[in-house]
DNA sequence: CTAAATTTTTAGATATGTCTAAATCTTTTT
DNA sequence: AAAAAGATTTAGACATATCTAAAAATTTAG
């Protein structure tokens, strides 16, 4: 049986290397998981022991297969959970998180298979990432980060890569949410600050907020 | 913050004292969590240091107005996912109870709030039983078990006490549902079973079956 | 290419919740 | 009312998952 615990290492796992590649470092999860790094030593040779890491001292740690099954089956749950919080339980998408981070432990393969019908299989969640399907397929899309577009190009805004509250109600005040469509009009080199129009209206916003927007452009 | 143990010995509690009176054993407790009385006897220690239970070495427990508080909370969450997963999940009623079991724990009055309201506030569960109220209140019936009925005695099955699947599926196997109408024919002092009529069947079912079936007299 | 800085691991504790076996208290039986 | 039976508690372990502090390995910088 694999523990709570556990999957949340997983997850976190496979979070960081989705972002960066090869191994990933113990810092790297103690930062994601917000523990110390000393109890992420000794959880890897834990998932080691289960097989569901690669794991060598010091020269950190990828997933095995069944690990990234394991890891995706539990993203897969999260996203779905999202989704009906905010469709079926009119949950705004800033306070889905931290339920979903529950609800994604819950283990029935029964209940997960049955919430996916009931939600007419959903292919994004409310924050337009992917949701895994039941073998553990992530569809991709092309779309790039604001904050890597040329000044002047439209786009429409796919989804968001930060799940937390105070950046999605940040989004929510600039009047920003899936399917926006924004220009962007001026980058500074300076900080990396943008300017965007949306609707009407001309925004600046800073490089941490573009960099967390997905745009496909037209 | 409670944990999940601590809830799971609180419902404990709660279920045995609704069908008995005076202070609930240990071996009770030990034996509706399947638990051994030694972890039962230090748990026990630990809710009486949070003021969730009264406990007297030797002398048996109850729970506190906040004890109460809490268990009813539990079971009201429990009931409010089984009528989810049975009304909009398609589970069958057997199925229920293992699911609900995990999810009575998540942590959010929020979603418990926002269930509530998309289920339209349900006053039974999937099996008959009251679904406490926000404010801990639990409607009471004026059903009584079947096998205290009398012989000739017309009635409805208005619900079950006992949420264990071989039980739901014996009952669905000799088609008895919520709602079903049945009739006393004669009962056996020997083994105290029963013959009832259901439609223009026939059958016989053992007290241990009978006993678990609360019906509303015609 | 050594020395300093950083990262990672080990060692030793702590908290939770469980267990078995033994001791103690309570109830029942004779 | 003493002995036996039953229920309950204590004592001592164990597993999980965490922590801090110290040690060891690796990486970076001068």
């Amino acid at each position: 049986m694999i523990t709570l615990a556990e999957e949340n290492y997983l997850k976190a796992i496979l979070s960081i290397s989705l972002n960066s590649d090869g191994k990933v470092s113990t810092n790297a999860i103690a930062g994601e998981i917000g523990t110390s790094a000393a109890s992420v030593s000794d959880m890897l040779k834990k998932l080691q022991d289960k097989k569901l890491v690669k794991y060598k001292k010091y020269k950190g740690v990828s997933l095995t297969k069944k690990g990234n099954s394991f890891a995706t089956s539990v993203i897969r749950k999260h996203r779905l959970w999202e989704t009906f919080l905010v469709n079926n339980l009119n949950f705004d998408w800033g306070e889905v998180h931290d339920v979903a981070e529950q609800l994604e432990h819950i283990k029935s393969e029964e209940l997960v298979d049955r919430l996916d019908a009931f939600l007419d299989y959903p292919k994004f969640d409310p924050h337009g990432e992917p949701i895994p399907t039941k073998d553990g397929e992530i569809s991709t899309t092309n779309t790039i980060p604001l904050n890597k577009l040329s000044e002047g190009t439209n786009g429409k805004v796919m989804g968001v890569t930060l799940d937390e509250k105070p950046f999605l109600d940040y989004l929510t005040k600039l009047n920003i949410s899936i399917g926006t469509e924004i220009k962007l009009l001026e980058k500074i080199s300076f900080d990396q600050s943008i300017s965007i129009k949306t609707g009407n209206t001309k925004q600046h916003i800073s490089n941490d907020v573009a960099k967390h927007l997905l745009i496909k452009t037209n």
